[in-house]
Formats: structure tokens, sequence, C-alpha cells
DNA sequence: GCCGTTTTCGGCCCGACTGTTTTCAGTCG
């Protein structure tokens, strides 16, 4: 059986822990996990690619290439299989741990012996690290907190918790002061800390953090950090001169730093978050906006959202960068359910909050029956529903489309007739039941259902519920693929819970010729403002507004959907 | 391990903070 780019990522990924491990060349372990993000991302399975094709992607060379291929069809490689003789695999738990690196990690297993987090603990509490020369008390200390934050750390957070973490700290600091930047200000849809910047005194401020926190962890005149709700916060602070550089750099990403950094130096320029330095002088440009950085490097603005180093670097210097679709594109929410089925709002009334939210149109699509959410419209219901949304759009600047959310059945069928949702203006379908089966039978699944005429768009395509659940096992390589023949979009369902296509699978379908349906999936009228996190997202899957089926005319749309 | 309009060898982003230190390694972002 042939690997998914997924699991082959996984095996790149895995190998560059157990290298760091070994204490190999740090460059040769970047060029593994490298590599393990470009095979993640790319629109094409690697099944079936030969060596030179592989070796013609950048990141990837002669060496790598052979290695995929081997795990391609065999699951692992021999370089992977030697490492794992002379490393125990389970080392790489402990490098989980805050503060604890690969080469602590190395010595701890030589030593003592410890080769897990329970190991870790026991010698630590047995005061019987501070033997190891290097090592004092105050290390024990520091691996036993790790050790208890990590067991109640609840992982990354999803858009709603990062919010709120913000919402903390902020009465902190004084309003104009601050801006968070990272992974939030990227819109990722997980967030592993907060990271700001203020413009505070650290004289000022640090007091004033350690009244909040729950505990610090660092705390300088240029970086501080703490926690708070369980959470990391980094705080550095910076001059309004520099401001801009300082924004580009804490925002992010990492590997978006080191490129554009390499970049600098081909121009003959040092870029550190203090600004911009010219090699030949010494001579430091400061730069109090984002803008004028890029500009000074002859670039034009790369939005944050695009800042993952997936091309847009390149893309930005050919002046080529996609024009991202935006709020103002989006014309209308393809993904309501209204108290006719299981969520909250009378139709009249989502009709108005669409109206509020300037759209043209809302998509009314409750839940068929046969699944396990009660109160699925059958037939009858279906023409019951079809002459209240009638009555509201009599009254509605916001036009109220009659459409389903059908589930997808175990053996690819629907769940209504061919001839009922011929009737609907628009047919979502989505899996809700039997989440458990293998990988090819859930793909199967979904390929059945993008197979029927009717259905127009695939909900929340991998069923993962941020923090709780992971998803199915499905081949989305095939699925994009398939969605692309027969002209089926694919959700970006917009609840923070779900993100569901997620940003790089987003980018993945776009460069097949996939359209995306960004849906809020909102059960009452509140939730239609979660659009926004649905429309940061697709802009991290470099969507255009031609990409986004949201983006047409109620017109153009019922065409579209036939 | 990857890469190349100065290179097929010799580079590979840059800086802050801590602990255990007599000058720095490790970790992190």
């Amino acid at each position: 059986m042939e690997r998914s780019n997924q699991q082959v990522a996984g095996v790149l990924a895995f190998m560059g822990q157990l290298l760091e491990i070994k204490g190999e060349n740090v460059f040769k372990i970047r060029a593994f996990y490298r590599a393990s993000d470009i095979v993640e991302r790319l629109a094409r399975p690697v099944a079936g690619m030969d060596e030179h094709e592989l070796d013609q992607i950048e990141g990837i060379g002669k060496n790598i290439a052979k290695k995929i291929i081997e795990i391609v069809t065999t699951g692992t490689c021999a370089e992977l299989e030697e490492l794992k003789s002379e490393i125990p695999t389970h080392l790489i738990e402990l490098l989980k741990l805050e503060g604890i690196g690969p080469k602590t990690v190395a010595i701890l297993w030589k030593k003592l012996g410890i080769q897990s987090i329970d190991d870790l603990e026991r010698e630590a509490k047995g005061h019987r690290i501070r033997a190891i020369k290097g090592f004092g008390e105050k290390k024990e200390e520091i691996f036993l907190a790790s050790i208890a934050h990590l067991r109640k750390e609840a992982g990354r957070m999803n858009r709603f918790e990062a919010e709120a973490v913000v919402e903390k700290v902020s009465p902190a600091m004084t309003p104009g002061t601050f801006e968070v930047a990272g992974s939030f200000r990227r819109g990722k849809s997980t967030v592993g800390d907060i990271d700001i910047i203020s413009t505070e005194r650290p004289s000022v401020l640090n007091p004033k953090i350690r009244q909040i926190a729950e505990a610090m962890i660092d705390e300088g005149d240029r970086k501080t950090s703490f926690r708070i709700l369980s959470r990391r916060v980094d705080i550095r602070f910076s001059r309004p001169e520099q401001f801009g550089s300082m924004s580009l750099y804490l925002t992010g990403s990492k590997p978006f730093n080191i490129r554009l950094r390499e970049l600098a130096i081909t121009k003959g320029y040092k870029i550190s978050e203090y600004g911009i330095e010219e090699r030949d002088t010494g001579k430091l440009v400061e730069f109090s906006t984002e803008e004028d950085m890029f500009a000074f490097l002859g670039l034009p603005y790369i939005p944050p959202e695009l800042r993952e180093d997936w091309g847009e670097v390149e893309r930005a210097r050919a002046n080529d960068l996609p024009k991202l679709v935006g709020q103002s594109d989006i014309r209308g929410d393809l993904h309501v359910h209204s108290d006719w089925s299981d969520g909250r709002t009378p139709i009249g009334k989502l009709a108005e909050t669409g109206a509020l939210m300037g759209y043209d149109y809302i998509v009314c699509t409750d839940h068929a029956p046969r699944t396990h959410i009660m109160h699925g419209l059958d037939p009858d219901k279906i023409k019951e529903r079809a002459h209240e949304i009638e009555v509201a759009n009599r009254s509605s600047r916001c036009r109220v489309l009659e459409g389903i959310e059908v589930d997808i059945m175990s053996d690819g069928s629907i769940g209504l007739s061919d001839a009922v949702l011929a009737d609907l203006d628009f047919v979502i379908a989505s899996i809700h039941a039997g989440f458990r089966e293998e990988r090819d039978v859930m793909t199967r699944r979904i390929l059945g259902a993008m197979e029927n005429e009717n259905v127009d768009v695939i909900g929340h395509p991998t069923g993962r519920l941020i923090g709780q659940r992971t998803g199915y096992e499905v081949d989305l390589s095939r699925v994009i693929e398939l969605a692309a023949r027969t002209k089926t979009a694919l959700e970006l369902n917009a609840s923070p819970y779900r993100l569901d296509l997620d940003d790089m699978y987003v980018k993945q379908a776009v460069d097949t010729g996939v359209k995306i349906a960004i849906g809020t999936d909102a059960h009452q009228s509140g939730e239609l403002s979660e659009m926004r996190y649905g429309i940061t997202t697709a802009r991290r899957g470099w969507c255009r507004p031609s990409d986004v089926l949201n983006t047409m005319s109620a017109e153009s749309l019922l065409e579209w959907a036939g």
C-alpha cells in the first residue's frame, strides 16, 4: 500500500527528531524538517513521483528524494531503521517538555538511562540529576515544573481560547501601546502561545505583569515571558521607531523570517528585530512600520496570513502575490441552520442578521433526517420550510436560499432522494456518523457523494473538532482531485471549533482548481459573525475572490449549483 | 542534507535569557 503525503511527512519529521537527539549537524536536521513540511502541504501525492520529479522540488535533494521513495513503498527507510537501532524512539516524548532540548535528552539518557517522562520525574524527585556535570538543583526544579505543566496543558488553543488569553492580559497594558503578533496575528486556526509587542517601558510594565501572571518564566528589559490561564505569553519591548522590524520578527513565522533574512544577506543586509544593518557600513536602518521595511527590501507588502514560507517570498520578489479574498468580497453565508432543524433562530431573524452583515443572501442548510441529530427535515417539512422562506424573502434585503445539509451514508450514498435534492437550491453533503472506518473506506464514501450531481459542497471535509477530535482518516489528495473533476466545492467551515478544511488543504484545493465554500455552520444568528475566522483561513490558503463561492452573486451561485 | 549571476565546497537567520559558569552552552522564539 502506498503512503500518503501526511504519512511520509510524519516519517521525515520523526527522523529529524531522532537526528537531533543523536546530535547530528543542525543543518541536516533542518533539511529533514523542511522536507517534512514541504511534503505535507504538496498538492500532488508524492506516491508515484520519481526521484527526478522529487529532486526538482526546492528543499528536496537527491538524498531525501531517495528516502521518500523508500518510505512511500515500505513505510520506512534504511537510515530510519539504523537510527532506531541506536536510539530508543520514545526518547522523543521528552522533547515535548519546555526547557528540555535534544542535548539535554541525550545526556539524561546516557548518564542516567532516563527514557521517559516518568523516569525523569523519578530521578528529579530523587535529586539524582544534580550529580551530572552542568546540572544543578535549579534544573531539577525546572524539569518537575515542565512535567507538571505538560500534564495539565490542553495542547494548542483554538481562536476563542487565544482571544480569551489576550483579553486577560490586555487590562495590564496601556491601550495603543501594544500589538498581538505571532501565529495569532497570522490567523492560524490554532495558537500555541501569545506574542505581544509593547512600546511601554519594561520598568513600568514588568511589575504590572507580575501582578496578573500565574507564573513568571523570564523577565528582562527586552523580553518578558509568563503564564496566564495556564498559557505562555511572550512580550517583546520595542521603541516606536523600531516597531516595524519588531512586528515583522515577532509575527514570524520562523521559516518566513529565515527566508527573508537569507534574501537580505544576498543584498548585503542583515535583518534583526531592531532593523536592517548594512553589512559594509554597519549602519542600522530603523523602520516604524512593516510596509517601510518590505519596501526597503524591494518587496510588496506580504500579508501576515501568507508568512509561512509557502512560496510567498519568491512570489513577492516577482511582484506576483495573489490578491487575497477579504470581508468586503463576501456576499453570503453558505451554511446556516434555522429553528426548522437544530438551530435556535427563526428564518426571518437569520435574514435580518444576514442583511446587517451586508450579505445579499444566506443559504439555509437545515439538516436532513436520518442523522442522529434531532429534527431533520423530511420532504414534507422541506415544503413547509419553503413557504416560510418565501414569506421571509418578501420583506428581507438579504435573500434566503433553500438548502440542505444531508448525510453521507456508510456506502457513500446520500440521505435524501435525488428528486428531493434536485428541487433545492444548494446541497451540502457531510459525514456525521461512522467516523471510525478505515481511511480507504472513508475516502470512498466522500468520493461517492461527490459523484452525485446534486451535491454542491462537501461539508467540514475532515470532521475534526479542534482540541477534541482529530477528524476521520481520509485521503484528501483523492478528494481534491475528484472535487476538481466533478466541480464539487469543498467547505471551509468557519467555526473556530472546526476551521475545516484547514489552511494547507485549502491551498492544495485552490492550487488544483477546486472552489471553496465558506460557511459558518451557524446554529443561532450571533454565529454568523464567525465568518471572519473562515475568511482568515481562506486567506491563509491563498484564496483569491474568484476561488471562493461566497463572492458570487445569488444568481451566479444558483447557476453554478445548477 | 540542500544549494549555487562571485561558489560543486563551504556556507546555512539572529538575538534574548537562564543556569552553571570563569566564558558559554542550551533552549527558545
